[in-house]
DNA sequence: TGACAATGACTGACTAGTCAGTCATAAATT
DNA sequence: AATTTATGACTGACTAGTCAGTCATTGTCA
């Protein structure tokens, strides 16, 4: 039936084309067994996912175009996922894991309040604002309605996290006599407000008018928290 | 095929279902010439599309669907639009322009600058917080990468705007002393931030938590302005 | 150690289905 | 009757998902 007399060149070389002359990002090991070569497959098409779908969408993302940016068959993606529904759930957990991750292993409360939120905002602006992983929030956004399981995990494992450890800080701060407005605590939104309206500015009005994040952040703490003494 | 021999009943009953008892919106009268009829089309293809684009976002919305809910052919809506992404496009200017309107006319700055913002921010939750208007909010949020004419227009006609006449505001809340954080007339953005969180929230996250929108608002310029007196 | 067998990761042509856009025909209006 | 407006069946391009077949790797045995 297949009409193929001398098959794919190899497989491998079509692989190594694809990507770099080099294997993978990270890893450099030449990925001897069977298992850490799939796990590579595996974050290959993790990673082609998410440059897709940030750029296109879930519906306009098409599994040939992964496929081939991952330097992988199509059916390959299949092996490893479900379909394309539970390819772009995963996909999003998979991503955000890490960052819980991170958000748990919170440094330890020394300093004053602020100078822990400024620490933060700082860490937030260079992981998040600007990057893939800030696109990934207005990927979330976008797709979330379609997607409840989605925004319900988001919920859980960033939004209520982060906004519960938000509200720990706050209070901190008022206990402490830093933050004036006591009923800030019942809204942490507003604390970080300014960094995720930065996010989206920066994916959608970035090329009108430039918005310096960092500035506007300090601008927000001096709100809250009284002008900054000069030093 | 589709087995309806007694044909779709009236387009204007199917109309009518889709909106009210009563054709259309604003217009009453039973539409006797052809650019009223026209234009009572085009309004409710408009209407419709907006239902369908709001639910699925743009790549996954069948024209079809927006056909059938609009109570037309699938052929009538390209009398009207010359396809789907011009369809799209059109529609975000024809929904945003009465908003533009309203904003232009904004009321004389009489009374203090809190009073002028908080009575903005009161019609805000009203016509724009957990209303179809906000929904559009997000779906430009989420398509816009993808319709830089639309991003481009929104940037236009509404952000650059909405943030020129926050900037006047906040001077003139310097100016009479009503605000103390100069450096905010540099980013009108923090003053809106809240507002677009949740319009955001509202549709992302309501199911999980709730939100006081008007309650956070009400938080957020305390900030600004200092506590409210009591009265 | 070298030869051979078993495995299952991987491939990509293929199927079945979807949907934007067209156009011959019909209805309404003049 | 002529013209404008509306219809919806149809088409062709496109794509998610499948599966029979391939072959590098791993395991087994002499």
């Amino acid at each position: 039936m297949t009409k193929k007399p001398t098959k794919v060149a190899t497989p491998s070389a079509a692989l190594a084309n694809a990507t770099a002359p080099a294997p993978a990002s990270s890893e450099e090991a030449p990925t001897s067994n069977r298992a850490a070569r799939a796990a590579e497959r595996r974050a290959a098409i993790v990673e082609a996912a998410m440059e897709e779908f940030i750029a296109r969408g879930f519906a306009a993302t098409r599994l040939d175009d992964i496929a081939r940016r991952a330097g992988v068959a199509k059916g390959t993606i299949y092996l490893h996922f479900k379909d394309k529904e539970s390819m772009f759930e995963e996909l999003v957990r998979t991503v955000i894991v890490p960052v819980v991750a991170k958000l748990n292993a919170l440094p330890p409360p020394t300093g004053s309040v602020r100078d822990l939120i400024e620490a933060f905002a700082g860490n937030f602006l260079k992981e998040v604002i600007g990057t893939r992983r800030g696109d990934l929030v207005r990927l979330i956004v976008a797709e979330g309605p379609r997607f409840p399981s989605v925004a319900d995990f988001y919920y859980r494992e960033v939004v209520s996290r982060g906004i519960a450890g938000m509200r720990a800080l706050i209070e901190l701060g008022i206990a402490r006599g830093e933050i004036r407005e006591k009923d800030l605590a019942r809204y942490p939104q507003i604390l970080v407000a300014p960094a995720m309206i930065a996010v989206i500015w920066q994916s959608l009005f970035a090329r009108h008018a430039p918005l310096d994040a960092q500035d506007m952040l300090r601008v927000h703490l001096d709100l809250i928290f009284g002008e900054r003494r000069t030093t």
